[in-house]
DNA sequence: TATTGTTATACTCTATAACTATA
DNA sequence: TATAGTTATAGAGTATAACAATA
């Protein structure tokens, strides 16, 4: 068995999906970050999360490296950020109507273009590939 | 089937790779791109690369990127690099047998720690995960 | 004039630490 | 005093452009 290693594989797929995935970024007029945190915030379940360090930890970001984009997407209103009644220090973060359409077109757009690059998989391979992925990448959190 | 965008799952489990290397690397006492370099130089049939940008490109950086490296590693003794009599524009990379040894030693370390990664699924799954990674990251090229 | 390699510079991204406000 | 969020700053990494040598 004779490859390249593995996380020099993963690093080169890894780049030509962020650079399919730029554009449509563009045309949605949302950043990756911007892009990365309504994915958190649509994820789970229907309930506001938390705090921002939760969000931050859970997409793979410092909890500094979020606020920027934070701040844009509550002004553009895509997101809520209010205190927590319970405990003022925390903000409880949900999507809008709005981010959630956004969310909801730019991810369908996404996941359009990752098809065609899964296309050269045969679907047995594919879905084994996809299966596999998902549990190491699971793991790996 | 729901499940994270494909770049989110290859991004994390790339970074979680990079941080299993990481160690290793300072242990051999190699930069990742230094490694990257060696592997570039390592990789192909026995004659030298011809230019430093081929090189670049090969291994997915810029080509002023590699600079520092190259001399770091020249002067370390691990590669040549020397003029083209034939074109003195062109700089002739070659691996020295040190270097050879230093690629394989860290290689097969690496391998290792990959191994630890990939040990959680099943060996057919394994098998097809690798052979699709390899040919999606082919392609990616 | 075109190409390879190199250097310099500016820019972006990221990490760290200090600060505020709440508890 | 401890925690969530914010801001400021310094450092690393990267991209761009200008330059030198050779063809």
């Amino acid at each position: 068995m004779n490859r390249p290693d593995l996380g020099a594989m993963l690093m080169r797929l890894a780049r030509q999906l962020l650079a399919v995935e730029q554009p449509i970024l563009e045309k949605h007029d949302i950043s990756m970050w911007g892009y990365a945190v309504l994915t958190g915030l649509g994820d789970g379940p229907d309930e506001p999360m938390r705090t921002q360090a939760a969000l931050a930890r859970s997409i793979g970001a410092d909890k500094t490296r979020i606020i920027t984009t934070l701040d844009e997407l509550q002004r553009r209103g895509l997101i809520e950020r209010e205190p927590d009644p319970a405990d003022r220090r925390v903000r409880l973060l949900r999507l809008t109507p709005a981010g959630r359409d956004l969310l909801t077109a730019t991810q369908t757009a996404i996941r359009a273009a990752e098809e065609t690059v899964l296309a050269q998989l045969p679907p047995a391979d594919r879905r084994v590939f996809l299966q596999a992925l998902q549990s190491l990448s699971d793991a790996a959190g």
